[in-house]
DNA sequence: GAACCTAACGGACACCTGTCCGCTTGAGCA
DNA sequence: TGCTCAAGCGGACAGGTGTCCGTTAGGTTC
């Protein structure tokens, strides 16, 4: 069973993939419900072509907002550097929903990648990477209750993903996200 | 505009409905994603008559739960009666769980009916009569923050929808409890 | 630059959801 | 019992997702 070493794309597949993505962000952004055949054809590849890059809306969505997840996973060392670790944990919640709450299709996508498994497992490492390092910073200096794992974490701000975007859903994420930040706060050594 | 006053069904309309639920229940329970064109037939009837009772997926799979949900909701009331505020409401939180981690489904079901708007304008009255039921027994006792609504709740309890009922669900389903559970109470003014 | 091999293509297809609309039939009334 | 008529029926259909497989064309080797 050999496995193919992180896979050197052919020239062409390269191209594609890329005019999927450019094509994907303008037509997702403009209405987060597009059909991902339409985005194929505006794309000029065929259905097949789409769905073996991104096997599903989900992967797409994601995939095009990678840059922008990544941004906000990349906040985590930094936000750790500037404050104190519960402090720092809370702040980027509010980014990652701020974020998710923006980008139209974001939070659904969240939502079904979280769903049913962990999400780690989907290859999706920068977020999981930033949450970890979250934790392991709060689990040091004794801020939240030992044991936590990232998918716990993620478990807890599942809420996020069923707010809707489109409404005044400041407020609500507020109150969400101070009961979690609590409810992990809770059982906490102290330092 | 005349209103149809809680419509009486007609007798043929009436067997129908009742013999797509029967149908639904035993081809659910085998299989979580029977399509609903085979319960249709199933049923002996068009997709039209069973769209016109269930507008969707997720509004059949509630009904052919309701009874359990519904016994749920009925059990707030006996646990507020037999112990403190805040161990009723865990204690009911974990029942919850409990069936929507069994019945197959219904964990689904209930995410995408809470998602995106609140629970409580979808018509399912018991559930959020039972949540309020058990916030206002806490809020009373001083048992949790003040000023939660049911909303508030169903978005805390999210994480539930998004585990997956196959696997060993019930370590995390107690951890995430015990974080939302604490969350809550976080803040409380005491008694 | 020709031949080969396989990654990658792309569109037809299978399947599902939800809607629409012409037809059927239960039920009240004379 | 026969008439009437709208509530209700049911299946065809539109629209979307994801799969399959015969065909094409990059890249490599000689």
């Amino acid at each position: 069973m050999h496995e193919k070493k992180n896979a050197p794309l052919r020239s062409d597949a390269q191209r594609n993939r890329e005019r999927i993505l450019e094509v994907a962000l303008v037509e997702l952004t403009r209405a987060a419900d597009t059909p991902l055949s339409a985005i194929a054809k505006k794309a000029g590849v065929g259905q097949g072509t789409l769905y073996r890059n991104f096997p599903s809306r989900e992967a797409l969505v994601l995939e095009v907002y990678r840059y922008e997840v990544e941004q906000v996973a990349a906040t985590a060392a930094q936000l750790l550097a500037d404050r104190a670790p519960d402090q720092a944990l809370r702040e980027w919640m509010d980014r990652l929903a701020r974020y998710s709450m923006t980008k139209a299709g974001l939070a659904a996508a969240m939502g079904k990648a979280t769903a049913y498994g962990s999400f780690a497992a989907c290859g999706h490492g920068p977020l999981t990477a930033a949450i970890t390092l979250l934790l392991r910073a709060n689990d040091e200096a004794g801020t939240i209750r030992p044991g936590l794992t990232p998918d716990d974490f993620l478990l807890a701000i599942a809420g996020l993903w069923h707010i809707d975007p489109h409404s005044d859903w400041q407020a609500r994420v507020d109150q969400l996200l101070d009961i979690v930040m609590d409810g992990l706060r809770a059982g906490a050594p102290g330092r």
